[in-house]
DNA sequence: GTCTATACAAGGATAGAC
DNA sequence: GTCTATCCTTGTATAGAC
């Protein structure tokens, strides 16, 4: 691992651990062990940190969406696929950055505070958003035209509905102490699908994605 | 208006708006009209600010869910009061501190980003859970010996599942600049309701509660 | 209760040697 | 590419006059 990724790789910890004004480049700076002005050989300031954590957060939860979606055509799969994939997203970073505080991590904090702050964050976080919203939008297509979807869905809503259902999760999770999301993510899962299926009774099958590792998405 | 109310509201609007850190004593004292040190005549520090302000929203906010959730003793009516509730909650609040940034505010990210760092705020916000989640147990509970709730339902997940969609509404709207949310939230509670009761058409009656002005809760 | 003046610390950033 | 030394700004907080 470079020094500029290893750098970078701290940084991110910190952002979502810490927050971004509660890290400072002193932090960073000894978790790489090197010297603070050192991070300005490859980083041309503390700003260019937050947006390139965000953009690697960013860019590797567009990949791993994306490729959980193709390994099945069949809408109800894919849409929990789609599920899976971004809860576990959130474990996994947690994981990689090697989070040693005891604070539980999540990720779209990060885009809630800063998508306001810089204009430069918000057109690529709206992006992503269109982006998820139009595979959303996919799957639920190809779901009515199976006849598995009921067809007087409003789209546009359910897509929203489906999202923010996930992310509230995942928020609600990182707040409230008295959460086990592992024992609950399954059923939560069947609740959506009832709510959108044409099924009467959905039936209750476990499965666990495996998306590979994480890798770094963006070129210098 | 005491001038110790004013730092406290110019407070929780910089807090929210900005975030903490963000926040200097130079921009409260400037915003009230006073110098920085006055400040400390009334407050003991920043954080016994930000203590402050966070208590003042769980404050107002369980005292208005409360409140709301007695106008009527049908449990579909309470849910959908509980819903709207905590959505207004959080317009009124932009409205009450004078949001003029064009930023949308969250008052749950502000939950998010201290709870693991104060343990002191942690406390008091696990316990506006607890008292949320209780509320909404007391309202299945009835709704399934009137029978108009399934009686399947795992009251634990679902009290889980309603929160998570309400507050993952509020995060995804102040995220994605494509999100309406007045113009759906009414279909979304249809929906939550749907899913959890044993109504086959459930009607779509559009109603708007005020829950009336927002008061200082806490004694000083 | 509010002010002026000031102490003190810390963080981001740069200059320039090696 | 990485370091030491240092600049500069800003923020919290206190002392003490009025």
């Amino acid at each position: 691992m470079t020094t500029k990724n290893k750098i970078l790789m701290a940084s991110l910890k910190f952002f979502l651990v810490r927050g971004y004004e509660n890290t400072t480049l002193s932090m960073i700076a000894d978790a790489v062990n090197i010297k603070k002005p050192s991070i300005y050989y490859h980083f041309k300031s503390k700003e260019d940190l937050l947006f390139n954590s965000i953009y690697f957060i960013l860019d590797n939860l567009e990949k791993q969406i994306t490729h959980s979606i193709t390994k099945s055509d069949n809408p109800k799969q894919q849409l929990e696929s789609f599920f899976e994939c971004i809860l576990d997203f959130n474990s996994k970073l947690s994981l990689m950055i090697g989070n040693d505080f005891n604070a539980p991590i999540n990720f779209i904090t990060i885009f809630q505070l800063y998508s306001n702050r810089f204009c430069e964050l918000s057109k690529r976080i709206n992006e992503y958003y269109e982006n998820i919203s139009s595979i959303l939008k996919d799957i639920i297509d190809q779901g009515q035209k199976k006849k598995l979807i009921k067809n007087t869905l409003d789209k546009e809503m359910t897509v929203i509905d489906i999202i923010s259902r996930i992310e509230g999760l995942i928020a609600l999770s990182t707040i409230y102490k008295s959460i086990d999301l592992n024992s609950i993510r399954n059923q939560l899962y069947e609740n959506l699908w009832a709510s959108i299926s044409l099924e009467n009774n959905s039936p209750k099958t476990k499965k666990f994605f495996n998306y590979g590792h994480i890798n770094l998405g963006r070129k210098w």
